[in-house]
DNA sequence: CAGCTACATGCAAATTTGCTTATATAAGCT
DNA sequence: AGCTTATATAAGCAAATTTGCATGTAGCTG
């Protein structure tokens, strides 16, 4: 199930900005590192939690490496979602009407 | 926006497990505790981490608490996840020379 | 080959996280 | 009121993560 990997790989801002980044258009890691503000290790560490979630892939050109979304792991991830989702609406429809709530929060 | 703390809360396998069940029927957090093999605090902290992100709700019966899933903060990661989903189609579809530039920005 | 650039990897410190035990609060029961 | 049950909060700890810094590696260029 790679959807877990996915859900902890966004669980962080950091890698959140880098993915939506790459999910318009592809980047150097230097690009990166100059844009999200932080160190160009930091960097390929959090790339690497994005690729092993396969969430990001990358092309080499000469000594750079342009990496770009990878549409795998969001799909995945995607589908997870939607299985909640279902899940949730198939509970929601199960209701029974007639019970009123007593103390609803949140 | 919500779906920040959804990803995170959903990141956890244990509080998947408790959020999947709770999605399924509403359980109290003694219930939760035995089913999921681990203390009533640590569910206790776990609730209370899917109910910041609005993932769950509870309704109160005497000194009981019954937990399920709530819609809306699965509706808000919903929903994220497919904005991440539609760039990802929008990228794509750029690589396609038939289709026009959209003009980067930033 | 030497040197430079772009990136990855290794390591240790610092922070975070998840779990447990202990304690507090609150409601029901006798 | 005192006791029991159900849950939340607090404190402490071990394990996992994040970060910064230093070093290693691969490709280009002269």
């Amino acid at each position: 199930m790679a959807y877990e990997s996915c859900l902890a790989a966004l669980a962080d801002a950091t890698r959140r900005g880098l993915y939506e980044r790459l999910s318009r258009r592809d980047h150097t890691v230097g690009e990166l590192a100059e844009l999200a503000g932080i160190s160009q290790p930091a960097v390929s560490q959090h790339l690497r939690v994005l690729r092993n979630a396969r969430l990001v892939a990358h092309r080499c050109d000469g000594t750079r490496r342009y990496y770009r979304a990878n549409q795998r792991g969001l799909a995945d991830l995607r589908r997870y979602v939607e299985s909640l989702w279902d899940d949730a609406l198939g509970a929601y429809a199960a209701d029974d009407p007639a019970t009123p709530d007593k103390g609803e929060s949140r």
